[in-house]
DNA sequence: TGTAATTGATTATATATTCAATAAGTATAA
DNA sequence: TTATACTTATTGAATATATAATCAATTACA
């Protein structure tokens, strides 16, 4: 079993390893679970290091989650293809290539978001990063309309459902087996094809 | 401000009022924080007396899961109205009433689901909870299907979209705002006019 | 009398954080 | 090139506190 994900190939510095120790901490251990202790035997080097490059344990999983949501964001396609090639990829993105590591990966980021009820630190980057979400396929699903390719009312309204089914899909991988995933999405599918594609 | 939980209105009995006590408790400080001292405080006598009652703190945890997860299910309207006006109901219950108590069982509920990820206990309560809602939900739809209100393929695919987007709004409930929602429950609706309703 | 409720004191352990000390690396002046 | 100063990386030990859990003793109660 390798650990591979993407964006922790070759962490650059030392801040980005300890990042990386955490994350990996986190998976295994889970947020309540999680302590210094724990990211230093991941980091491989003592726990005093890690308060060498960072202030205290809020700073840096507060770093962490920054981090993460930045993959997140870079992860949305960028509205280079045509608007139902692009929903093609939206669909693929919410939905996974079920491969253990994106299944991971959102467990730790619900994880965390669950934590934004109490830290106003994470509500402020869920925030932020969901407002970007939102508007980047509210915009595309507009260009569709524009083109003539889709017909909605608000595209902006049928972002926020978008955006509430990658997060549904999320929260649900945790407990879910795939079949009932496969049928989430099948029924999505037939969402989009009557009530956004033009007939 | 009150806490008006309904079915911790009057506790049957000491294990349910600790029950009461950890909800609150870990409402208040959330799981990460969630402490036996916490607890005590909370439910106003001595927290060795939680031990008199409870092996440990895991016990606790999972009861108070098991306890929460039966409010769930029998929060799910049964079937004894006509297909349409329970699918109305089902709305009702997935975007909420917007109380404040209705936001932070939702918060609370998240916040143990992601505590599935590393912990089987969990995980199997969530699981049986999520079977038992998709299939209730699916029952209804198919009595619609029969009674030929609805045009559906598949009842318990149109269960699965339904439950996530269900779990969808409970995790950004934490952080959206409340015209974030409203969005989400229009679009839902729209997708219920093209996709569920017969014409 | 016996059973359940309740408490306060106690303990062992885990945990976040600090700190003084050392090693390693890097630039600079001779 | 070498010596010097200076900065950064790194560690192990130490500490104060928090926390889960135990238990013997006491009170209420049936």
């Amino acid at each position: 079993m390798t650990n591979e994900i993407s964006f922790f190939e070759n962490p650059e510095g030392t801040r980005e390893e300890i990042l990386e120790a955490t994350f990996y901490a986190l998976r295994q251990h889970g947020y309540a679970d999680l302590t210094i202790s724990k990211i230093g035997d991941e980091f491989g080097k003592s726990q005093s290091l890690i308060y060498h490059h960072y202030d205290d344990k809020d700073e840096l999983l507060v770093d962490l989650l920054d981090y993460m949501l930045e993959q997140v964001e870079n992860q949305v396609p960028l509205p280079n293809q045509s608007p139902e090639a692009y929903i093609e990829v939206i669909i693929d993105e919410i939905f996974g290539t079920s491969s253990n590591s994106d299944i991971e990966f959102s467990q730790a980021v619900i994880e965390l978001r669950a934590q934004a009820a109490h830290d106003d630190d994470y509500n402020r980057l869920f925030r932020r990063s969901d407002d970007f979400i939102r508007k980047q396929i509210a915009r595309v699903i507009q260009a569709g309309v524009d083109a003539g390719a889709f017909d909605v009312e608000d595209p902006s309204q049928t972002a926020a459902l978008f955006h509430t089914v990658l997060v549904g899909i999320q929260a649900e991988r945790i407990t879910s087996d795939e079949d009932t995933i496969d049928d989430v999405r099948a029924e999505f599918r037939r969402y989009i094809e009557h009530c956004l594609l033009s007939e």
